[in-house]
DNA sequence: CTGTATCCTGATGGATACTG
DNA sequence: CAGTATCCATCAGGATACAG
């Protein structure tokens, strides 16, 4: 049952903050999360083009640690072709203040990052997502 | 100035927020500034021994990247025997909400780590933290 | 007291090509 | 369409010893 792949917490203060962060701190964790609460419902290939840079193997790698992780769902449709969907579990859902603050806070100090604006997109609260 | 670690944000959805995660997602960087939140300053052996299995080494290390990305002050008082003191900057004091959310989330879903009931401290919000 | 210097291991992330 | 298979570079993190 999901193991995390980062080893251990040491169970200190900050132990369940460091526990919460390793799941989403993967390369590109945060923009799958991202999208799947944007838009409810992506299948395989749909993320890969919004994403665009990701290869085939690192989201599969990223969306399996996520599903490991209980943060998303994915949905085999057994027909041919291949129909594979994946959405965000309650759990995942769970994990909008989390990004929203972090955006946040991104966003107040992005001059930190060396000047990169975010531009488009200040998250628009994912139309119907409140399920 | 403060050219973070990781490499590179692709600026998608979802840029500020991995930009941010990358700031506290050091194996110890939580753990750190949740004891500066709590302690207000802390010398560098009082963080090794609150920490205590961390060695020198690591403690340094995150302790430098926390500085260098504008989180955390360091003090360094001219004297025999040698005297530094860390403490958050305003702008690591801003993380307060994400520490915040991110412990309540992973409180909530303790369970995916496999029974770690991260024990006593619930955060006292810091005693009198609010400069 | 507050660190550095070395050396080392495993995990993370990526390029490229191939498949049911 | 939705992935696997290989191979590879880099880096985060740690053990141990030493230093100003």
């Amino acid at each position: 049952m999901a193991k995390t792949h980062y080893s251990r917490f040491d169970c200190q203060p900050g132990c369940s903050v460091e526990a919460a962060v390793s799941l989403i701190s993967g390369k590109w964790k945060c923009v799958v999360l991202w999208y799947l609460l944007e838009e409810g419902t992506l299948r395989f290939n749909e993320l890969r083009r919004r994403i665009n840079t990701i290869t085939p193997r690192m989201l599969t790698h990223q969306l399996r640690e996520l599903e490991a992780d209980g943060l998303i769902h994915r949905e085999v449709h057994a027909q041919v072709p291949p129909k594979v969907e994946y959405s965000l579990t309650a759990r995942g859902r769970e994990l909008t203040p989390i990004l929203m603050a972090l955006k946040a806070w991104g966003d107040a100090h992005i001059d930190l990052f060396g000047s990169k604006g975010t531009a488009g997109k200040p998250f628009t609260t994912a139309s119907g997502e409140q399920k």
